[in-house]
DNA sequence: ACCTGAACACCGTTCAAGT
DNA sequence: ACCTGAACACCGTTCAAGT
């Protein structure tokens, strides 16, 4: 017994990591993903070698800033079998994955090739965010609402596209291409041209 | 008579434009549109105030790269009404706009903005895109075989949505979610869930 | 155990001086 | 008319020295 697994960590190097990610955010959202790591460390009050004892890399601070907003979204995940039509659910899926990707410009582009780099800090999130979409699409083939050649990495592609067209059009606009898009998984009534 | 409007350039003058623009082209290639500038200007044997002699930002540069390519687009985009029916000429289109924007990392973001933005030197290159877009999206819909809600906004988004996907997926698949987008703009049977 | 900031290598952009 | 490269302000990343 005793301590737990993970030593707390010292009062003031929490501190630190919260006004890290606090800065980050605000870095994100205003100049995307690629922001300057001195500002974000200038902005949070702390010298540039502490943000990078905290976070060795800017992936890993961006997998650090997007924790807890990934439960929020698998929760989602969980619940949308039940509520709904498996089409349904699945395009429910799809904008709430395009909203969360276009939280900073570049993001979706991170999740994009987080997938297959399994030295990804973000690599877990993402294949948690596959399995999701894999269950939903599977249950949408099985009613035979989707397409048969469509396959899970094709549906991860198109929601990062999504939010990647989120950060450059008009969020109505957006949501319209988004209908689009899901539009295209129906199997469709002559394959040809 | 005598000289034409545009005077002709010094030899050396034109001899360093077109190292910078092979230079360029290289490292727009390997690293996208967001490579070093001094690396491109060592590149091309030339000092980085020759670089900015011939293209005063970025853009200009992506601008005087793109020139011919677009010419050869273009021309594409004049033939292809004859030759098919509407919707297959608008899909062919589409590909070939997206293989183009897929030529460097990055472009597809810079088409996307510069098609509303008058000071971009792309703006002229985006208007006359998206004048093709809309005359083989018009054919399209007065043939009755796209929805009626597509505007060539949307298409110009789905276009370099695709191009954006192409610089992460494999070609092959790129190919089919370009066949799925392009379905997505079919009219459907239900509008509803 | 954590924090600091100097040090290094790099980059974008401008502009006075040259030819 | 064009080219050069120093100058300035900035950035990513590491690491010895501190507490």
């Amino acid at each position: 017994m005793g301590d737990t697994r993970t030593r707390r960590p010292r009062a003031d190097a929490q501190r630190n990591r919260d006004s890290i990610l606090a800065a980050a955010d605000e870095a994100f959202r205003e100049q995307g993903t690629g922001a300057s790591l001195e500002g974000i460390a200038r902005r949070a009050g702390v010298a540039i070698g502490t943000l990078y004892g905290h976070f060795p890399n800017r992936r890993a601070l961006s997998a650090g800033l997007l924790r807890e907003r990934h439960t929020a979204l698998f929760e989602l995940g969980d619940e949308l079998p039940g509520r709904n039509r498996p089409l349904d659910a699945l395009a429910e899926w799809m904008g709430a994955v395009a909203v969360h990707a276009a939280a900073y410009r570049g993001l979706a582009a991170l999740l994009m090739e987080s997938l297959d780099d399994e030295a990804s800090e973000l690599h877990q999130a993402c294949a948690q965010m596959a399995a999701v979409t894999g269950a939903l699409l599977a249950a949408a083939r099985a009613a035979g609402t989707v397409r048969a050649d469509v396959t899970g990495a094709d549906v991860h592609a198109l929601m990062n596209a999504a939010a990647w067209m989120r950060e450059q059009v008009p969020a109505e606009q957006a949501e319209h291409l988004l209908d689009m898009l899901v539009d295209g998984l129906r199997p469709g009534r002559d394959s040809g041209s």
